[in-house]
RNA sequence: GCCGCCAUAGCUCAGUUGGUUAGAGCACCAGAUUGUGGAUCUGGGGGUCCCCCGUUCGAGCCGGGGUGGCGGUACCA
């Protein structure tokens, strides 16, 4: 090949923030999904997909007072030059629909949905372009009991998928609540809406920042080690103490806060309501018989900033790991949701109230693997019997053997390539094959298969130090009749997975 | 977007004060009687030393610019 040829190749890569996912990791995601699924399910919540593709403007996503869709989201033009766009999340598409199909859809309307989703940012350890999410939403319902049964489901899930109690809780924070605290700083109106985006940003960091950095976000603004600098909120040292001390020092205890919120936002008739909202979120919890181990009232807790209009939900991981220098770290968030009550109105004259709760799969699949559920963590894949091809003359032969093998219900195929024998093995080997048929001339004569199982030959190749020995002894194999092919294979398989 | 680090085989990396044909381990392919996976042994394929310009008799190495990757930070529905 010459140079000019070769540079005329293409690169074979994904391109950066987008993965392929392999036969095992994709069997342990299908295990972690049917669970999530069977738990929705028994909640009541029936299934639905929407399309991958949304028109831009329903998904809202254009940029402000551009007709040019926002960073950020992936988007093309239609043959009739209309903005098309990847989907960013579940819910916007979820509200498209209910919109859509409004008039003959049971309300509220509960469903759940899966799929990809996809997002135009620098991709991270742990962060794509692409990944998967789970939703469950109730659309309908303003009442505060569809919000505490979204999040009673989704402790629910992660029980069954093997998360133990003790070492995840939701935490619930409600949006008009965080509002009243703003306002009661006076920050609240029309002209200070940046300011308390800022502030809500802050409040978001405090788990990786801590105090120290979020008061510094609050106040004039944060240099961060990298020399970056980030303007500030601005606030009075007394605004900062009073958000500081809501965040963090405003743990409630079953029910009670600790402090005086209702003073506090007495001023605030939203703020109010948004407390009493989420006590009684917490009282359909507790009366449902989840502790505060598992569902409780957090204020730290803000989630996106762009659409929740009261209480907002968040999935935590409690339990420590520990990242690659050995230091102890938190998991953390696996899921999030809340309540969206305006989105729907985008589309319609009139509200209509909606909450639901995301799981963020690929996040919550490392989780179970850190936990070591067995949903995740079991059974290697395991791959097809392979019938090798000894005779090239005799393929149709081999191919019976692999439709009567078929025709049993197990899975089996004809090694297609045109290696010898050694690079069979080696293929069968790598394809994870349970068992390979073998049949030349020898068997044939005989009416014989050599039945040979790669999983026991594995084990007692650690026993054999010598190549010539190995080839002698031909471990782990034994001929049957050729017409009982199937029957045999079957037994074989069935003890191979007794001893797994 | 901003800041920092890095770029040599598929992967992880060596590579002398600038000196001939750029190396190792792992991975891959193959051995013999065309009938046996692993280990061992032997052999083999595989490189635009990221790109361009400059300095030099001579650049993987020095200088400038670009591109790409990684990490932090910001944004993140």
């Amino acid at each position: 090949m010459s140079g000019d040829e070769k540079k005329l190749k293409v690169e074979a890569r994904a391109p950066r923030g987008l993965g392929d996912r392999e036969a095992g990791e994709l069997a342990a995601t299908n295990r972690m999904l049917d669970v999530i699924r069977s738990v929705y399910e028994l909640y009541g919540f029936e299934a639905l997909e929407t399309p991958a593709i949304e028109y831009t403007d329903a998904l809202g996503k254009f940029l402000p007072d551009q007709d040019r869709p926002n960073e950020g989201v992936f988007s093309f033009q239609d043959d009739d030059e209309q903005w098309l766009s990847l989907r960013y999340d579940l819910t916007a598409p979820l509200a498209r629909f209910v919109a859509q199909n409004y008039d003959r859809l049971p309300k509220p309307y509960r469903s759940y949905r899966c799929g990809p989703v996809y997002r135009n940012e620098k991709p991270g350890p742990g962060r794509f372009r692409q990944f998967m999410q789970f939703d469950a939403d109730t659309v309908g319902s303003a009442s505060p009991a569809a919000d505490a049964e979204i999040c009673m489901m989704a402790a629910d899930a992660l029980e069954k998928l093997g998360v133990a109690r003790g070492d995840y809780v939701i935490k619930i924070n409600s949006r008009k609540v965080l509002d009243g605290v703003m306002e009661a700083i006076g920050i609240g109106g029309e002209e200070n809406a940046g300011r308390r985006l800022v502030v809500l940003r802050a409040i978001d960091k405090l788990d990786r920042l801590g105090p120290d950095g979020v008061r510094q976000l609050l106040g004039e603004g944060r240099k961060d080690e990298s020399g970056d600098f980030t303007k500030g909120a601005g606030l009075s040292l007394p605004a900062i103490d009073t958000i500081l001390s809501f965040s963090l020092g405003g743990q409630y205890e079953e029910g009670k806060p600790q402090f005086d919120l209702f003073g506090l936002l007495g001023k605030s008739e939203t703020g109010a309501q948004g407390a009493r909202e989420l006590m009684e979120i917490e009282d359909l919890a507790r009366d449902a018989g989840y502790g505060s181990d598992r569902i409780r009232i957090d204020p730290s807790v803000v989630r996106g900033l762009e659409y929740y209009t009261g209480p907002v939900f968040e999935a935590d991981l409690t339990f420590e790991t520990r990242d690659e220098k050995g230091h102890p770290v938190r998991f953390g968030s696996v899921g999030g949701g809340g309540r969206y009550d305006g989105l729907v109105g985008r589309f319609r004259n009139e509200n209509t109230p909606a909450t639901g709760f995301s799981i963020g799969v690929s996040r919550l699949f490392a989780a179970l693997k850190l936990v070591g559920s067995p949903i995740v963590t079991a059974q290697p894949h395991v791959g097809p019997v392979v019938v090798l091809v000894l005779d090239r003359d005799r393929l149709a032969d081999y191919q019976r053997m692999v439709a009567q093998l078929r025709g049993a219900g197990i899975a089996a195929e004809l090694y297609l390539g045109a290696a010898g024998m050694k690079a069979q093995m080696k293929y069968a080997d790598r394809r994870r094959a349970p068992l390979v048929i073998i049949q030349g001339s020898d068997e044939k004569a005989k009416g014989e298969v050599q039945i040979k199982d790669l999983v026991a030959g594995a084990r007692a190749a650690a026993a054999i130090a010598t190549n010539e020995e190995w080839k002698a002894a031909r471990p782990a194999q034994f001929s049957a009749p050729e017409s009982e092919l199937a029957e045999q294979v079957a037994q074989a398989l069935a003890v191979q997975r007794e001893q797994a």
